[in-house]
DNA sequence: ATGCATTGGGAATGCGCTTTCCCACCTCAT
DNA sequence: ATGAGGTGGGAAAGCGCATTCCCAATGCAT
């Protein structure tokens, strides 16, 4: 990397660095048009591009955004991804990226590089675990985070905060409010499913999913339910399809040739409800006919999927925006986001 | 972002900045271990985080990549933004992300960001467009391209190379052979199709697009077949849709109640198919009775869409890869990529 | 014509770090 | 005991830029 520097296109102009900078990247004085002129062309023919790291020494302000994501492949956090970048741009930063499969000992590296390469902020999205075995990475996490927030750092977190961290104005998180609207879902399944309830949850632990079943168990409850059965595998496509052949058995298991009432499976991701979904598929089942299904996150890829997906829509382009802008601006704007159910055709409706 | 320096571990751990530098960050020089050890411990206690500008500044070496895409909430996108990230964590660098919609315009002032930030290289994914209203464009970020070759700086591009950057090794391609798939695909459809073809193509000038139909067209001339119809939309899932009411319509016109011999309909990319194939559906129409239907690239979240989508697959993952080592290392590794035909339900398949 | 305020360019300093160069000290062979 | 060679820490010079401070030149009022 041999640019050409701010002195070499002074050296040009015939003036002095300062006089070069101050044309060049805008500061509170401006030199005569003429000499601005001169200086602009001698960087033209060099092909000046400012170091920007250099800048952001000089300045001590990088314009850097840190995202930290479990699967930029996966579509609920590439959603969140696009709107972090949208905002990003809009407000003429850069972002970072960096993935970690949802282990909080990656995430809190991902936290030690954006800190060393001093990312103005950091926007972190993905559930946090509370498993025992990631407690001790969690403390760490928690301790980096803290540490970046007290340096100046501002960190964003959507969904959940992370338990730890000293909530200061430079620590926001974005609430989902998923206990709530997977009670609401519950609710409003119940209104026309007496069947048996099931849930096709992610590990124990992982709080986004823990909460959207707590808040479907709550829905239930309300609704007169018993609780339903909970079965936990891991929390992607995958996971729903073994589930999904687990259940698929139960299903053939419980009643010939249609069981009554039908079985209602709530996934707690739409990824998940898609395995499921294959997986009943394959075992010859047919959905809402011999069991409904329930997703939660809306995700944009998987609406023309039949039958259409119940689930829960989530604005989650929105809220990577939020939690970008609320890392950025000190206002304190809505540190919340709404949700709505959104009843399709897997669930037996429209 | 006031965190501590090197020179207030140094003087912490009472040596010189040099001592600290060289414990800390490895060097060919290893102090004293009891040095070492004193130093290490004033870090800590100071929660001391290299500043990675700095360090940048003085090594002139930034570890970073930038990662330069249409749109990350695209699948296809997110899939090569994985296999970027992997391959940038692998070699220890940190990746900047950039989104451009498409427009060489954006994809210039990305480049531009992404070298005065000094990454050390630039990946570039998406179709190139030959459009006229882009060859103004395409000349600029060509232009800008080969500066940054110039100057040091490694890209690698997925598909087609930019026109007008001088072919360094600094500058590498990853080839996809779009045209060659296409032309196996439409030899292989041909084998058991005898129908009329057409072909939902993005916009004209998009070459990707462009060189699957040209291959698309020449296996069907190698099958002896009559050239396909071409219908050009935006190249995205609603380009699909429009494109598929269209000829949901010419469908129910030409014939009842199943037109014989049945249409049989490639988009250029799975996206566009899926939004064919919910199009069809709309219209009462059912793939691949009424039509067949095959798309390209494989998208993974697609695959357990029914009926399974006739398609090429593309390692996504691998392509990004790919293009990430080969900007990263000298040795001229592998700079194309294989895809295959897969032929599934939605052409009758299976 | 003189003094003062104002304008605008340049010199110099520092951002936080790496690295070269220097030097004091020590070891060992003679 | 003396000099050569080696070891390891520190001083200092940048890396490329922003910015403060200084100063010459200019404008204006008196």
């Amino acid at each position: 990397m041999t640019a050409s520097t701010l002195s070499e296109v002074a050296k040009l102009a015939g003036v002095s660095p300062a006089t070069a900078s101050r044309v060049l990247n805008g500061s509170a004085r401006t030199p005569a048009p003429e000499i601005a002129e001169r200086v602009r062309q001698a960087a033209d023919t060099l092909g000046y591009i400012a170091n920007a790291q250099a800048q952001a020494l000089a300045k001590s302000s990088t314009g850097l955004i840190g995202l930290i994501v479990h699967d930029i492949a996966d579509p609920y956090f590439s959603a969140i991804a696009q709107g972090v970048q949208a905002a990003a741009r809009q407000e003429r930063r850069m972002v970072l990226l960096a993935t970690t499969n949802g282990t909080p000992a990656e995430e809190k590296e991902a936290v030690a590089a954006f800190a060393a390469r001093r990312a103005e902020s950091i926007v972190i999205a993905g559930s946090r675990s509370t498993r025992s075995e990631d407690a001790r990475a969690n403390t760490e996490l928690a301790a980096e985070l803290d540490r970046y927030c007290r340096n100046g750092g501002r960190v964003g977190v959507v969904g959940q905060a992370i338990l730890g961290v000293a909530e200061t104005d430079n620590y926001r998180t974005i609430a989902v409010p998923n206990e709530q609207l997977a009670r609401d879902l519950a609710r409003d399944l119940a209104r026309t499913h007496k069947g048996p309830f099931v849930i096709v949850a992610g590990p124990e632990g992982l709080t986004t999913s823990d909460e959207r079943v707590t808040g479907f168990q709550r829905g239930l409850s309300d609704a007169g339910q018993p609780a339903a059965d909970v079965v936990h595998v891991p929390f992607n496509r995958n996971g729903g399809f073994d589930a999904g052949i687990e259940l698929a058995w139960r299903i053939k298991a419980s009643g010939q040739p249609v069981p009554e009432p039908r079985l209602c499976i709530f996934a707690t991701n739409d990824v998940m409800a898609i395995g499921v979904a294959a997986a009943l598929r394959d075992q010859g089942l047919r959905i809402p006919h011999d069991a409904s299904l329930a997703g939660f996150d809306d995700i944009q890829w998987l609406r023309d999927f039949r039958p259409a997906l119940s689930t829960v829509s989530l604005p989650l382009e929105e809220i990577g925006r939020l939690a970008t802008i609320a890392t950025l601006s000190d206002d304190g704007g809505p540190a919340a986001v709404a949700g709505s159910v959104t009843l399709r055709r897997s669930t037996g409706s429209s």
